[in-house]
DNA sequence: CTAGAATGCGACGAATCCGTCACATCCTGT
DNA sequence: ACAGGATGTGACGGATTCGTCGCATTCTAG
């Protein structure tokens, strides 16, 4: 039973005014920077209050806790990154594979260029994993793959396609993380992705098949 | 720069009576104990030594540090795991193809099955994961791998074998772990393993066919 | 048997860290 | 101009954690 956390997430209240705003702004922006500069370990509500030039008291006006502000900073990523496989997966010019191996590497590049905060979030996941506030954005994930794997595998039965559409995404994301975590070159990052795109379309192929 | 950790990691001191060798062993069972019911938050040198029966003191005089310990465990984990895909991957009798599915499910069960301790074990593993000595684990994965795909892939050009090679071996760890965090039935555990086996051979025929 | 090495003990110092609270300051509507 | 809400402050209590050190106990070689 490792620990049953389940953090509150929300705002514990809402900016009014203008300089308020700009406080939760600076709150954030200042989070980023200690996630670069001291890790996820030394991640601390003091520090990012010193380097955002705000009292701790100020942060958690507006944070109920330290969690808020690590998941407040992924779950911006991941709307970002979510709005982006939305507008590739869904542009029905295209064939589908191409679309595949475009977001492939339009995902790959986007992770690798904001590796470093990435990384720090991760290392942070174990403190906001599991508030409730994920499901929303993961739901949303799902109904894009399912739409885009209807039209890539018409022919296939739904379970089996299901399964591929989850197998691809889920690949997708933590290959991905693995591949900025072993910090390599960005021309050998573009080699992987076009590796891993490969893999997608010879697979989707394969279940065409049949 | 976050945190140019390099942790000491190897035995302080080498047991030399039998009871020393018991206490090392004792630590690291309980350490397992301590991972299991209270996460990789909670993971304390303190909780350690009680779930052990023994004192804080001991255990600082064969572990440097805390790290060490976890780092003890998580090489354990890897040498196992080593041993197992060399073993599947150098069975000459069948075909490249059927052992790598082999592998794939086997991994993906071995993972399955103790779920808990590797996912405990990766969210400490920010304090452990710099450090030295991991680096021979990972050559003698790359050198299995490596034979593997020579024998798997003949007309292949060496440099994109190897990335191939690469890719699906990190797939696999890193959807592996994916997978069972999102704790799944055995069954579609199962169901996800056969579905990337059948993703690594596509890609793998995709590759040779040209 | 005994000296000295190996082992084991656990209270303790030092360092963080989280989040609160009593209070000061700013702003907005009237 | 002024009351009262919104906002900002930072010292502080309470808690946890790491790793050490002086000392007690157990073993082994001679």
């Amino acid at each position: 039973m490792p620990k049953p956390r389940r953090p509150q997430i929300s705002l514990r209240k809402t900016p009014q005014q203008a300089r308020s705003t700009e406080l939760v702004a600076a709150i954030l922006e200042a989070a980023v920077q200690v996630l670069l500069r001291e890790g996820a370990q030394r991640f601390t509500t003091a520090r990012v209050a010193e380097r955002a030039g705000v009292s701790v008291g100020s942060v958690y006006q507006y944070f109920p806790n330290k969690a808020a502000i690590l998941f407040r900073l992924q779950a911006d990523e991941w709307q970002q990154t979510t709005g982006m496989v939305r507008q590739l997966l869904q542009d029905q010019r295209k064939p589908p594979a191409r679309r595949l191996r475009e977001l492939v590497q339009a995902f790959i590049r986007s992770e690798f260029e904001e590796a470093q905060v990435r990384l720090a979030l991760a290392d942070a996941a174990p403190l906001y994993r599991d508030a409730v506030e994920s499901e929303a954005l993961i739901q949303e994930w799902d109904a894009i793959i399912a739409t885009f794997m209807r039209e890539a595998l018409p022919g296939v039965p739904a379970p089996r396609r299901k399964r591929a559409g989850e197998l691809v995404m889920t690949t997708l994301c933590s290959v991905g993380e693995h591949l900025s975590r072993s910090a390599q070159q960005p021309k050998a990052v573009r080699a992987y992705g076009e590796a891993m795109a490969d893999m997608f379309c010879a697979y989707l192929e394969s279940l065409q098949v049949r």
